[in-house]
Parts: C-alpha cells; sequence; structure tokens
DNA sequence: ACTTTTACCAAGCAAACGCTTTGCATAAAT
DNA sequence: ATTTATGCAAAGCGTTTGCTTGGTAAAAGT
C-alpha cells in the first residue's frame, strides 16, 4: 500500500542568504569533489551520486551543471591543465633567460612534482590515468592542451642535449622523464612531519628533484 | 502481453567432443579473456559478461571458476607476474654473472620492454595500472610478488652507483626507472614494418632499451 | 552399474547506476 | 508588479551489473 505523502516542507538545509552567493562556484565545487573522487577511487567507481553527496547536492542535480558524467571528468581535466600551465608559465616567467638549462630543468621537474604531488593536486592524477574514460573528441581536447604543456620542455632538453648532459634522443628522453616523475604518483607519500621515520625516511619533493636531475644529467665538471 | 514460452531446445553450441578435452584451460581462456579486456577497457568498464562472450560461455558461468571479478582480477595479476619473474630468471641466468653491471641492466630493461609492450602483454599493464580495484588483502598479496620481482634490481643499480655510473640515490632511482618503462605503457606503438614512417619513425624495442641507458646510465670513458 | 564430481547452461534477482522530468523557491529583469 | 531565468530538490525510469540458483550432460571414480 502506499504511503500517505507526508507535507513536505522546507527541511533543515541552510538557505542562502544574499551576502554569501555562489555566483558560478557552485560548479567549481562540484568540479573539485570530483577531482578528489576520481584520484582516490577512479572514475568508474565513483557515482555520480557521491559527488553530489560530497558538495551536499540531490543526486540528480549535477546534471544541471554538466550534462553528462564525462563532461564533469573532462571539466577536472581542463581545469587541472589550465591550472597546471599557468604554475609552469609563471615559474618559466620567473627565471632569467641565460639561466643554464640544467636550471631550468630543475624548475621545471620541480613544478611538475608539485602538481603531480603537492596540496589540491587531484586534477593532474586524474587527467593521466582516467583519460580512457573519455570519449575520442574529448581526448583530443586534452591532448592538444597537454601537448602545449610538455612542448616547454623540448628547448630546454635541446639545449641540454647539445651540451652534452644529456645522452639520450631528447623526444624518447622527454617521454621517460615525464614517465619518471609521472610514475611518482603511484608510490610518493608525503613525509609526516612528526613521524619516527626509522625504516624508510621519506623524501620531500625538493629531495625527488635532486634525484631526478642527478638520473638524468650528467654534470660537465 | 507475455510472449509464449517457446519450446526451448538445445541450440547450436558446439558440443564438445571427447577429443577436445579442456581439463583446465579454459579457467585459463578466461584469464587470458579477461587479461585482453582488462587491458583495452578498464577493470570497472569491463562486465563479466563480457568476458564470457569472449571464451563463449554463458554470463553467470564465470563464477563457478572465480568467486568473483576481484579475484578473477587478482587470477590476472598473478599469472603476469608469474610469468615476467620466469622470464626475468631465465635472462638472468643466461648472462654470465661477471658481466658488467651495465649489461646486466640493460638485460633487465629489455626484459621489461618486452613484458610490458611485447605480444601477448596485456597481464603486467593490467596489474600496473589496476591495482587500484583489488582489495586489501589482495594488494598485499601482489605487492609481495612485485617486490620481489624488483629486489632483482637493486644489486644491479647498486653496482652502477659504485662505480659511479649511476648518480643518483639507488632506490629514488629504482623508483624513477620502474617510472620511465612502465609509462611506454601509456604511449608506446610498435613500429609498423610496412608504413611509410614519414613524421615520427617509431622505435623499437632495442631502441628503447637503447635510450634509456643513455639517459640513465654516463659511460666511463 | 551406480554414484559422484566436473563444468557448465538457462534464467533471473536485487542493487546500483546514469540520467530525466517535474516542480519550486529565489533572484534578476522588465 | 509581473515575468523570466537560475539553481537546485524530489522522485523515479530504464538499463546494466555482479552474482545466485537450479538443473543437467558428460566424465571420472568405485
Amino acid at each position: 500500500m502506499s504511503e500517505l505523502a507526508e507535507p513536505k516542507r522546507a527541511r533543515g538545509r541552510p538557505r542562502k542568504t544574499e551576502d554569501e552567493r555562489d555566483d558560478g562556484n557552485r560548479r567549481q565545487a562540484l568540479i573539485s569533489a570530483a577531482a578528489q573522487l576520481f584520484h582516490r577511487k577512479g572514475y568508474d567507481a565513483t557515482s555520480t551520486r557521491e559527488i553530489a553527496a560530497l558538495v551536499g547536492m540531490q543526486p540528480g542535480s549535477p546534471f544541471y551543471h554538466f550534462g553528462n558524467k564525462q563532461d564533469l571528468l573532462l571539466a577536472v581535466m581542463v581545469e587541472g591543465m589550465k591550472q597546471a600551465s599557468q604554475r609552469q608559465e609563471t615559474a618559466r616567467a620567473g627565471l632569467a633567460d641565460d639561466l643554464p638549462p640544467r636550471e631550468q630543468l630543475r624548475a621545471l621537474i620541480r613544478n611538475q612534482f608539485d602538481v603531480l604531488l603537492g596540496p589540491d593536486s587531484d586534477f593532474i592524477p586524474v587527467m593521466l590515468y582516467e583519460w580512457r574514460s573519455l570519449s575520442a573528441e574529448q581526448r583530443q581536447t586534452i591532448t592538444q592542451i597537454k601537448d602545449d604543456y610538455e612542448a616547454a620542455w623540448t628547448p630546454v632538453l635541446q639545449a641540454l642535449h647539445a651540451s652534452g648532459q644529456l645522452q639520450a634522443p631528447v623526444q624518447l628522453a622527454r617521454l621517460m622523464i615525464f614517465g619518471a616523475l609521472n610514475w611518482a604518483v603511484q608510490w610518493y607519500q608525503p613525509p609526516a612531519p612528526k613521524a619516527k621515520q626509522k625504516s624508510s625516511p621519506r623524501a620531500s619533493l625538493d629531495d625527488l628533484t635532486d634525484a631526478a636531475l642527478a638520473l638524468f644529467l650528467r654534470d660537465l665538471t
């Protein structure tokens, strides 16, 4: 038998007053929540209901902001690449042009570790490990953005190759270097400040950067 | 209206005759099919029905051989690691012990590329990119096997570090090297034998091995 | 000859999923 | 003051999914 429809009055959800308006940032909240969950559990293992719950919405409401789940995934990746490109651009702008290529590479690597492993670093790992779930056209979109991002590395690597500090062919070297860095998402755990660190003292992002440079480059002494 | 139940007689599925018996290898067929699909589409995006269909079974039948889908995933990974360990062991056995460490590393890297990118190389990529879908205990199982596999690299890297050919700290170097190699799953496309190769001539696995050695090691001339 | 085990098929269940639809409260625009 | 647009809530629809259950033909064991 059907239950009697109880009089649905406004429940305890706090209504927004006029001074705490959101403009467009409920959409941003959805993107952030999706990035978190996609990173922790993966795209397929995350339901749109979970994302909605994390921002305090009802199960169907995210589909007002995004046509479907895939579009939300794409938005996460685009947002991540936008941030990463901005960071990389400001990092490169902060360096003198005549700085030795080794130091330019150091800055690029350090920035990449920050984007991959630093605080609020859910977006890029999602892009790296969930792009299979995009449609073909969406894939092309982010591939283009990613290629632009990675293109900034090539001249630096070419300079290092010309000076003999980098021996491997530049294009393959670039792919392998990105592999070495991006793979850190799989194993890196940030150093625990107050822990005893008895067995394996965890490395900082600066330590990783030093190790990467030592691995890829030979110094010309 | 419900359709009339048509008399269900045995349909055209070919019954196995006695001389084409399978013994235990229907289970193996399931593992292989699962490895293929998990590699192409990912674990979550692959249904057990697809796996069953690929080996010619009915949707419920795989659960006779495996308790659930996760167990099948674990079986794929264990099978892959068993093969990889065997290959690595025979590759190491084929080398003289006093071979220069650089050549030992070359053999290890070449074997890893084979396992990752060679023919029938679905198992290890699945292990590398789908381990999140395992339960905690299952993860521990394959982590142990993987650690054993990777442990073989440490003495070689230590020898290279001692001789000055490898500058980075050994443990971080190992992680980054595996990253560089494993990442190739994301971008490598085998060379097309008859293609024109006008834009980017695709590299062979030997080329990749040479590039990796050139990237990581400095020769002592 | 009889029983047990193996390896499935055939059918379907319950839950979860992505997504749609309708409606309503608020704010902005006219 | 009235209309329009925005940003969801509420409810649910249809499909897909992992998995179960009951049966059965063939092989293996006794």
